[in-house]
DNA sequence: CGTGGGGTTGATTCTTATCAATTCGGGTGG
DNA sequence: CCACCCGAATTGATAAGAATCAACCCCACG
């Protein structure tokens, strides 16, 4: 079910998602490398569905994602779900509940994954011990909240067509599959509850950016036909997910 | 236009809207409020449509709200507009985009405003002085994400009506406003651009909200007459904009 | 008195949801 | 190999929700 195991598959390519993640951003000294490896000790497996942290629930548990897919959603009281973020490898779960009673949002797994559950404490050592992992860590919420913006601007602003085109950009992006051709484990009620709208409706999106030669979307694999036009047709731009450097280059350097 | 001032006539209840915001969390030391006021030495008015931060620009400015509203905005290429915060005394404007090279979204006053910008520098001061305002700035952060997440699930998954009722009791909930009556300075044009609506369909939906009994919206006040049904309706619980004591007081006592 | 911004209303169109039926594709077991 | 089954995807018909367009009202302000 969700068995312990020391040697990742990670899908990174070193021997840690996060340092490989974090290194886009910084170079990373021996010690904090060490600091952040204190938040990959424990790698786990988990099984496909598999809740990860629950709605309601006062559990204050992180996880570093190794590989695999989750998600994290909400549930309305009339049933209806909104899917809120992807998280892939490399990223950290549960950041934004930090400082709550009570999570606010559930987590799940889209495939089997391997993640290293931590306590909040350790993030608190890192705090004390590494100014500039609290920079970095500050910066991974900016991100996190660009991406959350993002998102209601597509939801709110954008109709069918371009919001799944924006959408599968960015997946694209933040994959960083400069291919064509991709693979998205989300099927169509995952992408639904994503973009704000029905599954029917996603099929017939779908169909229709097929129909345009922009995009297919078939079997959890994407294949992007027409990259130029669906950019226009999304109004996409990747700057939200980009390097960060800045801010923490002016406080090293 | 923008003038500076010294005295400023704030809102907040004593000198300094940060510190009053801050203290609802953790009782802070005189270190601590000392650090926080430095965020504050330079009062200055702005004007009612005034531009605190430009989308695509490259100035990283902060700034504290002592009095006034703000919104930030992204416009769209075709011209839409979505609204993502609207700021009150005592946040922070632009914490988000610590770490970009350009700012991605705009901030523009929505009435007469004092403010105090403030360099980046200054909060890097702060982090590496004083821990527990670090572990604040984080928590923060982490409420700015739950305010965005809400915000997802109301433009994604609630017709008009549920989503206007919504917004509304949230505003109420950050205003600390327990009466039935309380101002909002914002036009249907801006509730439009929060809410993913047109502000035509914004007026049918007051007039709804108003046939129905629950609440009456106008002349930037609004009064609720049936607060138990606008609550029912809107599916709405204040959790995400509570206290956040328990992270801090963790890592504190 | 005009004038203009904000708000309201009705008619119409477009988009998306809902409901229902069908197809497709990948297992499973005989 | 085939029959069967199940979940996922597709399609069509219809209904509901929201946008668009255009006209009008109201009122604060010069």
């Amino acid at each position: 079910m969700n068995k312990k195991k020391n040697q990742s598959d990670s899908i990174c390519t070193d021997e840690s998602c996060l340092l490989s993640s974090f290194q886009n951003y910084i170079d990373l000294t021996e010690v904090e490398k060490s600091l952040l490896k204190t938040l990959e000790q424990d790698a786990t497996e988990y099984t496909r569905g598999h809740l990860l942290l629950e709605e309601n629930s006062s559990e204050h548990r992180f996880y570093t994602v190794m590989s695999g897919w989750a998600y994290s959603s909400r549930l309305l009281t009339d049933g209806k779900r909104q899917i809120l973020d992807i998280f892939l490898p490399g990223q950290i779960i549960g950041l934004r509940e930090v400082g709550y009673d009570r999570s606010l949002t559930s987590v799940t797994t889209l495939s089997p994954m391997v993640a290293c559950p931590f306590p909040k404490e350790r993030l608190h050592t890192i705090f004390s011990e590494a100014p500039r992992l609290t920079d970095l860590f500050f910066m991974v919420m900016a991100r996190d909240q660009h991406m959350l913006i993002e998102r209601i601007i597509n939801i709110g602003r954008r109709p069918a067509a371009e919001r799944l085109a924006h959408f599968l950009l960015e997946m694209r992006a933040r994959l960083q599959a400069d291919t064509s051709t991709f693979e998205l484990p989300l099927n169509q009620a995952i992408l639904a509850d994503t973009l704000g709208l029905t599954p029917i409706h996603v099929s017939r999106t779908i169909k229709k950016l097929r129909e345009q030669g922009l995009v297919s979307v078939t079997n959890g694999k994407v294949t992007i036909s027409n990259e130029h036009g669906l950019t226009r047709l999304a109004d996409f731009s990747p700057a939200y997910l980009g390097k960060l450097t800045s801010w923490v280059r002016k406080n090293i350097d």
